[in-house]
DNA sequence: TGTACATCAGTGAACGCGCGTTCACTGATGTAC
DNA sequence: TGTACATCAGTGAACGCGCGTTCACTGATGTAC
């Protein structure tokens, strides 16, 4: 039973694995745009026809890629919140916040290929909403955890103006029975994260922000402000 | 004098001129990274040595794009300000953010050029800084004139912990005498937008957010309130 | 005003390159009886 | 336990494509005297 080689499935499992830690590695060289399978059967040394046993296409490769780079992300951003558990909401943000920002400087082109320019021509399959979803969640639930140990005292009544702002379904698990203002603050803490990082990342604080570090956290300590907010 | 033959350093300029309108139609179509100097040429009925009698290659070429492309931008956020000139500050805000949401819109693939992820390889010359820079210099103007025109009652003592945290030269201009804090939040403010214009574009409300519209517009205010918020 | 020369836009061929994808094939691994 | 057949990973050649850039050239436009 204890077979030394691997059987079949397990091997195609294997390389798979190889398959796409290569491409991760080219793509951390050279940028997602410029990775070709080629040139990943050329690093693994296989002839190029060989990749089509595992991928029908290029871009089902990298909709693979793009899947784990949500979900490796997505384990980053909920072990750190995890961490601070223990703590306050506002501790918890940063921490999250923090994670978002670390994964994202640790793989830049993986994180180009998550929230840069769309590749023209290529349409993300919808499974991989799920997977990106995983960040707002965290957010989510952590400003709706602090509602539900310290509620205002007295709850506004839902400001009719933010009907249908956003989707019904998103947040709902995450952030039941928390007025529709928190989910409406929420969100806009999560663009302004990636907002920030985008742009530290894409170069636009050239002439502007010296140290992002320090910008970094004053945004999102007047962000948390916001959303933590009570009246 | 009245010649109607144009002479050949007008015949260059008007040239080049058709070489970048092709261009940017081309981008419109299929996104900047499959712009090629070839395609160009052929839609101009040139042969593709040609364009290297106004170009020396093909990142001087996205060069002038981009640049133009800031400019673009930079004149519309502009024009919206003034329009709103005499009303509040929070009113040319939200003129001043519609009006990037607006251009960003109509222009997607440009949009992607300026803010979306670097091209791999590609370093943009520091000539581009200084246009790329008008638009947060127009949000500057705009909450100084705030300040100035109603200054709170006593101003805070510079935040020490803020020393350092940006550039010093650039927002100087429009923001001369203006405390640090109300710096920091005003590049908060752009990034915020941004951010929120580049989920929007890039399909990052799949899921969240319905009504880009008004998520937008609520976003402006809130971040608008803290930026010309009094103590 | 005319002539000799310099400048320069555009041509056409070529270099050298890499890409995604298909297809008939070999040979090893797995399965059914 | 052994045999016949099916499955499937990887090969190698090919198709058809487009790209950026260089270079020697032609012929029209501009300039100096």
């Amino acid at each position: 039973m204890t077979d030394a080689r691997p059987t079949r499935a397990e091997a195609r499992l294997l390389q798979i694995d190889r398959i796409k830690t290569t491409s991760r590695r080219l793509m951390a060289e050279k940028g997602a745009p410029a990775l070709s399978l080629r040139e990943v059967a050329r690093e693994m040394g296989l002839v190029s026809s060989a990749l089509y046993r595992y991928f029908a296409t290029r871009d089902e490769l990298l909709t693979a890629l793009i899947v784990d780079a949500y979900n490796d992300l997505g384990d980053c951003v909920e072990r750190a919140q995890r961490r601070e558990a223990s703590k306050d909401a506002r501790h918890q943000l940063h921490a999250a916040s923090s994670a978002i920002r670390r994964w994202a400087k640790r793989n830049p082109n993986e994180y180009a290929l998550l929230y840069g320019s769309p590749v023209p021509g290529y349409e993300a399959p919808s499974y991989t909403v799920e997977p990106a979803a995983r960040v707002a969640l965290v957010l989510g639930s952590i400003v709706a955890q602090s509602w539900r140990t310290n509620p205002p005292v007295r709850v506004k009544a839902v400001d009719p103006s933010l009907k249908g702002v956003l989707e019904t379904q998103n947040l709902d698990e995450a952030m039941s029975g928390i007025p529709e203002g928190a989910r409406v603050l929420t969100l806009m803490m999560w663009s302004q994260i990636f907002g920030c990082i985008s742009f530290e990342l894409f170069g636009h604080y050239k002439g502007s922000v010296r140290s992002a570090n320090r910008f970094f956290n004053i945004v999102v300590d007047e962000v948390a402000n916001l959303v933590l907010a009570r009246e």
